[in-house]
Formats: structure tokens, C-alpha cells, sequence
DNA sequence: GCCGTTTTCGGCCCGACTGTTTTCAGTCG
């Protein structure tokens, strides 16, 4: 077992003994073990024989046993206990808003309760009021917290859902007769969230292929009778379909498939126009198929412009295709650097140093730092002695590591101040002006009404030291709608202060929402897309940024990361200048 | 269970919020 992989069975042991009610103590040093391996990138096995593992901060030697144990023979007889005396609907539990272990363990206790639909009964039935510490109101949020999880069961954020699907398609492309297959449906779109992994094959010989597909997991309830088609439910709980099509029929087939439902009955609307007859089975002229070789060539075919996946929604892709004006969206390989990261200084795993080299590594020439501030107490937010040391170790490193001309590289300075339920940024003025920019998020109190939250983000807003807004909605995939706020309002005024609103590119957030991505754009706003990365590894989640943006109808243009290191310090520079004015 | 030390115990990120309570526990970020 890799570090990775150890930390996971150390994080999960961490869990399993918070909902066994253990010392939260002892199941934080778990956790603690578990991040201190992450972070350490450590070549595990190598520090096993030397009988180091306690070198890492945050293992000491009982910990090292199990990891000793978990390197060794890639079980932990810790783990297997613990998962044994656990029921493992408490894991769905966890996921309730507003229940922790602490209540879980209680349920379970005094009402056995171990399931959601146990606990949906037990409240129901208002046995959870009647015990010590929970009331009438906490029992109406559970059961609404249940009907939440729910809806979240069958889903999978992206990154998730992709992994899957790419090996469920290399499993695929390895097999007999299979001429050709591709990820098709809502992931292909790359949409945030999607409801199942839809697969498409080319093969004149389906019915094996199908078979062994069906092999692979549980009837998925509700399939219907489609005998090119088999539809399953992953060991994972996720659905995935594969359909198998004629290999004449390919192109056609993966134009109807990943289309969006909208976007594939404007197709066959415009084909019919034209005389032709778009089917999931091709593109016919009477009784005749069009031979077509891409997906280009489909669209050419009724008088449009290739349309790109992540724009197949039905949002007006096509009159923009036919006119010959889609925008050319931005790739991730336009970006020259990015702006949401932490460091070592408040919650982030790496250092300063780490996170600059990796930045380096990545080819771009900028990475903006964006520690928290104090109020966000809990993930370490630099006091301003703290940003004074950080601008220090920034410009030391600027000075030693930079260079200058071709190949210089930047760090720049920036903060992500908490914006207050007051509406003002955290620090002060005079701290505010000296840093580079100000990314400004939410994170309390985010129970104010819609109208106080968005007078709250407007006076954000106003305030000249404010460069962009982070995370708008504060939502998280599949784990919290975020606060009600009103975006148009806020779109506004960041229009009219010229004030940026990120893409929060952690996959758990995608915040701005895509489809408010492009009303923003138009509205003239400049939208950075933002890793959030807490770790060197984060900085990788600008690719599911990159995706949103792309959703957006965003080009280069409108990303401030795809400007070059002088344009982006120009920029910073004149902001600035109007801001300390 | 880990760590650090005023070194073999005592604390462990910290404060707001909520709902349950009459003084606090649990959750969350």
C-alpha cells in the first residue's frame, strides 16, 4: 500500500471510531495520522524497513504498527474490527446535516437506530424529540436533512464519477470486437454532477459485450427492455449504461448520446428542416445514412459549427453554431497561473516553497498566495504580524527564485479575507492595502436571510479593497445547498465595481455555478478560476474550474489566469492604485 | 493516540451558532 492508501484505512478508522462513540481525542490522532501521510508524500515501505515511520509528525509508535501492518500485508486487523461491529448504514448518517457521531452513536444506542430510514421512521414517529439533548426542531431537520441525503445517494460529484467511467471505458477498449467506445451523457458535457456513467460502444456483436457488462454489477431497478442497451448498478451504488451500436451508426450515436436532451431535439428539429432525419442510429437522407467519420461532419451537415460537448445544454448553442459565432473556449493550457491557494501558514498542507515549486513545475509563471484571515479562526487565519512574516518569505523568495525575463516566475500576495457578517472584510484597512489583491469569501453565518446575505456580499462589494469574490454561494456538491443569496444583485455590482468573481475550482464546489458563469462574463466581469488548492496536488482542480468555465461559454479572454505575469501585474497594479487612492 | 515538556501527564484549532437547556453539548467551518 502507498501513503495514499494508508492514509484512507487511517481516516476511516478515524470514522468508524467516532460513530463507536471512542475517545474523540484518540480518533483525532487518527485523522491527524492520516493527513500527516498525505502531506508527507513519504515512500512508505522504505520507512517501514527502517523502522522511521515515527520520523513523520503526527505517528508515533502505535500508529506506526498499523501502518507498519498496512505496508506489510495491505490489511489492518484494527480496521477489520472496527468495520465489523459497525453497521454500515451509519456511514449515510454521517452525512446528515446536523448530526455528528456524537448523536449518531446516541441513536443507535437508544433507538437502534442505523439506517436512514430508520431514523426517518424514529422521527416520524417522535421518538428522537423525546430523547435527552434532541428536541421537536432538531427532529424536523433531521428528517429534512434525511429527504437531502437522499437525493444525494445516486450521485456522484465529477472527479468521482470519471474515475469510474475511465476504467469502466479501458475495460471496455480491451475487449473482442469492440471498434470503438467513449464516455458519452452528462459526464462527456462534464457537468458537476451527474446521475450515472453512460457508456457507448461500436461492435457488430453486442450481445456478449452486453453480457459481460452486466456482469460487472446489480440490475439497475427501473431498467427498461432495451435490448441494445444494459443498465446496472455499480458495487458503488452508481448507475452506469452501456449501449452498443452498429459500427456505421457510430457518430451519430455519440452525438446522441451526450447531447443534452434539448440540445439533441434542436438537432433533430434543424436536421428535419433540411430534409434529413437525425437518429440515434445516424443521420438519413430518406432511406439512406449520411456518411460521416466525426462528429464535425454531423454538424457540418445541417449548417453548423462543431459544437464543442460542454455546450450540448440547449442554452442557445445552436443559433450561435449556425451563425458561425461559438466562442473558442478556454483550455487548461491557457492558464499562466492561478490565485486561491494556501500554505502551511493558515490550513493548507504545504508550504510556501511547496506550493511555489509545484506552481513552477506546472510550467506557468505566477501563483498568488491567499492564506485565511483571523476570523476564520478554525483553519488558522494569519494575524497581521503573521502576513507580515508571509510577505517577507514571499519577497525573499521572489528575490531568490523569480529570475527575470524569460522564464520569470511571481509570487503574489494575497489574502482570503472572511468576509463579516457585517458585510466589511477582515484586517484592517492599512493590512488590506498590502497585499497584491483580496480574494473575499463567506464562511459564517450563513443562516442570515436571502436579503441580508446579499446586502452582506454587496457591501463586500463596494469595498475598494475587494479584487475578487471567492466561492459566492458557499455550497458544497452533494453536501449543503449554499446560503440563499440573490446573484443577480450581486453579478451587478461586481460589474459595476469591477470587482471579479472566481470559479471556485474544488470539485466539492464549482462556485460560481457555470450557468451563472456566462451571464457574469457578459456582464464584463473577469473570472479567475481558482484551485482553492490546500495542498501541491490541489492545484490540479483548475482542470475542473477550466471545465466550468468552459460550460460558461468563457474564452481565454475572460479568465484572468490565462494572462501573461505582466498583464496580471499591471492589473493588480492599477487596482491598487485606485484602492490605497 | 500523539506530542511536548514546567519531560511520563495533560492538553489536543477555536469560536459562533443552534437548540436544548437554565448553563451547556453538539455541530460546523
Amino acid at each position: 500500500m502507498n501513503a495514499t492508501e494508508v492514509a484512507r484505512v487511517l481516516d476511516e478508522i478515524a470514522t468508524l471510531g467516532e460513530l463507536n462513540g471512542e475517545n474523540p481525542f484518540r480518533t483525532r490522532a487518527f485523522a491527524n495520522a492520516a493527513r500527516a501521510l498525505e502531506a508527507s508524500g513519504a515512500d512508505l515501505p522504505a520507512l517501514a524497513a527502517a523502522g522511521e515511520l515515527t520520523s513523520i509528525k503526527g505517528i508515533g509508535e502505535g500508529i506506526a504498527q498499523i501502518v507498519r501492518e498496512l505496508v506489510q500485508t495491505g490489511r489492518s486487523s484494527l480496521y477489520d474490527e472496527l468495520r465489523a461491529q459497525t453497521p454500515s448504514g451509519l456511514f449515510e448518517l454521517l452525512k446528515v446535516p446536523g448530526l455528528g457521531a456524537k448523536r449518531i452513536h446516541t441513536l443507535h444506542a437508544e433507538l437502534g437506530v442505523e439506517t436512514l430510514d430508520a431514523l426517518e421512521d424514529a422521527a416520524r414517529a417522535g421518538r428522537v424529540a423525546a430523547l435527552g439533548g434532541f428536541g421537536a426542531k432538531t427532529e424536523q431537520k433531521l428528517l429534512e436533512g434525511v429527504a437531502f441525503v437522499r437525493t444525494t445517494l445516486d450521485r456522484r460529484r465529477y472527479p468521482q464519477a470519471m474515475d469510474v467511467a475511465a476504467r469502466l471505458l479501458e475495460w471496455l477498449r480491451a475487449r473482442d470486437g469492440v471498434q470503438a467506445a467513449e464516455i458519452v451523457g452528462a459526464l462527456r458535457r462534464r457537468l458537476e454532477v451527474v446521475e450515472a456513467v453512460e457508456l457507448l460502444a461500436a461492435s457488430d456483436a453486442p450481445a456478449p459485450l452486453l453480457a459481460a457488462f452486466r456482469a460487472l454489477g446489480a440490475p439497475a431497478e427501473g431498467a427498461g427492455a432495451d435490448e441494445g442497451c444494459a443498465e446496472i448498478r455499480l458495487p458503488d451504488g452508481l448507475r452506469a449504461t452501456l449501449r452498443c451500436v452498429p459500427p456505421r451508426a457510430w457518430v451519430a450515436a455519440v452525438v446522441w448520446e451526450t447531447g443534452g436532451d434539448t440540445h439533441r431535439a434542436a438537432l433533430a428539429a434543424r436536421a428535419a428542416e433540411r430534409g434529413l432525419r437525425l437518429e440515434r442510429d445516424g443521420l438519413w437522407r430518406g432511406a439512406a445514412p449520411e456518411r460521416l467519420q466525426r462528429e464535425a461532419e454531423l454538424y457540418a451537415a445541417l449548417g453548423l459549427q462543431y459544437v464543442p460537448p460542454e455546450l450540448r445544454e440547449g442554452l442557445g448553442e445552436l443559433d450561435a453554431a449556425a451563425a458561425g459565432a461559438l466562442p473558442r473556449l478556454v483550455e487548461l493550457s491557457d492558464l499562466r497561473g492561478t490565485f486561491h491557494c494556501h500554505t502551511t501558514y493558515s490550513d493548507g498542507k504545504a508550504t510556501l516553497a511547496e506550493m511555489a515549486e509545484a506552481a513552477r513545475a506546472k510550467g506557468w509563471q505566477y501563483l498568488g498566495i491567499a492564506d485565511h484571515s483571523p476570523y476564520a479562526a478554525y483553519a488558522g487565519g494569519l494575524k497581521p504580524a503573521a502576513v507580515t512574516k508571509q510577505h517577507r518569505e514571499i519577497d525573499a523568495w521572489n528575490r531568490e527564485h523569480g529570475g527575470a525575463g524569460q522564464g520569470r516566475f511571481r509570487l503574489f500576495k494575497g489574502t482570503e479575507s472572511d468576509i463579516l457578517p457585517d458585510g466589511s472584510l477582515d484586517y484592517d484597512a492599512d493590512v488590506l492595502a498590502r497585499f497584491d489583491y483580496v480574494v473575499g469569501s463567506v464562511h459564517s453565518g450563513f443562516n442570515l436571510s436571502r436579503r441580508e446575505m446579499t446586502d452582506r456580499v454587496l457591501r463586500a462589494i463596494e469595498n475598494p479593497h475587494l479584487t475578487m469574490l471567492g466561492h459566492p454561494t458557499g455550497r458544497l456538491l452533494l453536501g449543503r445547498s449554499g446560503f440563499a443569496i440573490e446573484l443577480d444583485e450581486v453579478i451587478d455590482a461586481a460589474a459595476a465595481h469591477g470587482v471579479l468573481i472566481e470559479i471556485n475550482a474544488d470539485p466539492h464546489r464549482l462556485d460560481l455555478d457555470w450557468r451563472h458563469v456566462r451571464q457574469a462574463a457578459q456582464k464584463g466581469i473577469l473570472i479567475p478560476v481558482n484551485p482553492d488548492a490546500h495542498s501541491t496536488g490541489g492545484l490540479d482542480n483548475v482542470a475542473f474550474g477550466v471545465n466550468m468555465a468552459r460550460k460558461g461559454w468563457l474564452q481565454a479572454r475572460d479568465v484572468l489566469n490565462t494572462w501573461t505575469l505582466e498583464e496580471v501585474e499591471e492589473f493588480f497594479a492599477q487596482r491598487k492604485q485606485a484602492r490605497t487612492r
